[in-house]
DNA sequence: CTCTTATATAGATGACTATCTATATGAGGT
DNA sequence: ACCTCATATAGATAGTCATCTATATAAGAG
């Protein structure tokens, strides 16, 4: 992933809502109307949003008839985590980092 | 760390420019003159984009005498990585998942 | 074909942002 | 005190963005 690439999801991250139409979309897939009930904005601001989230390849979307199912890319969201946990990384490599741990018991999660 | 955090954090890094930076600081701390010359912008500038950094936390500064000493804050930093790694483990858990594997060999990095 | 439902697009508006030039602050050096 | 160097702040400007209302598209139902 490119330096580009981090950038256009960190922008499409920068708005609160969508952070939490991810965080929504965290237990599967859900079409737009699920959506739009959980969030105090209108149809066209949803449906903006979502074109966002999707532009910087964080979500897909499957359309049948005339709905809109929307779902977590989970190979980008992987290759984000995986580009800002070697920043971390890094970070901890050049500096001392004299405590003997690794990246694991740092961040606490295994990923 | 909350939601609002990490919306700030992607804000910032919502800037190529500030990305850049991160980028840079990995290797240790760094006074705004030598990032200066790596960047095509000018003076106040950065300085406003240095601004963005430390007003998320991604970035400390170190004043001494003349020289801003900037540097990355590894907590925060390593707090956005769980953050999202979080994020990008529920949706495995939360999906099949089914061909046996945990995170770790999805992200590649032990953190 | 007509009506309803789900979603997208157009256009407007107010807020925010990246960048610049010009200037201020503040620390050392002579 | 004066000059220089490193950095910050002020103010302007052009561009971007989140949100809205109004309207369009497109798919099913009757």
């Amino acid at each position: 992933m490119k330096e580009a690439d981090v950038a256009l999801i960190c922008k499409a991250l920068s708005d609160s809502n969508r952070i939490k139409v991810i965080n929504a979309l965290c237990g599967g897939e859900k079409c737009a109307c699920e959506l739009l009930e959980e969030f105090e904005i209108t149809q066209p601001t949803l449906s903006h949003h979502m074109k966002v989230l999707c532009g910087c390849g964080l979500v897909k979307v499957r359309r049948k008839g005339k709905w809109a199912h929307y779902s977590l890319d989970r190979e980008t969201l992987l290759g984000f985590c995986r580009y800002m946990n070697h920043l971390a990384c890094k970070t901890l490599e050049e500096r001392g980092n004299g405590d003997g741990v690794g990246c694991d018991s740092k961040t606490g999660f295994g990923v």
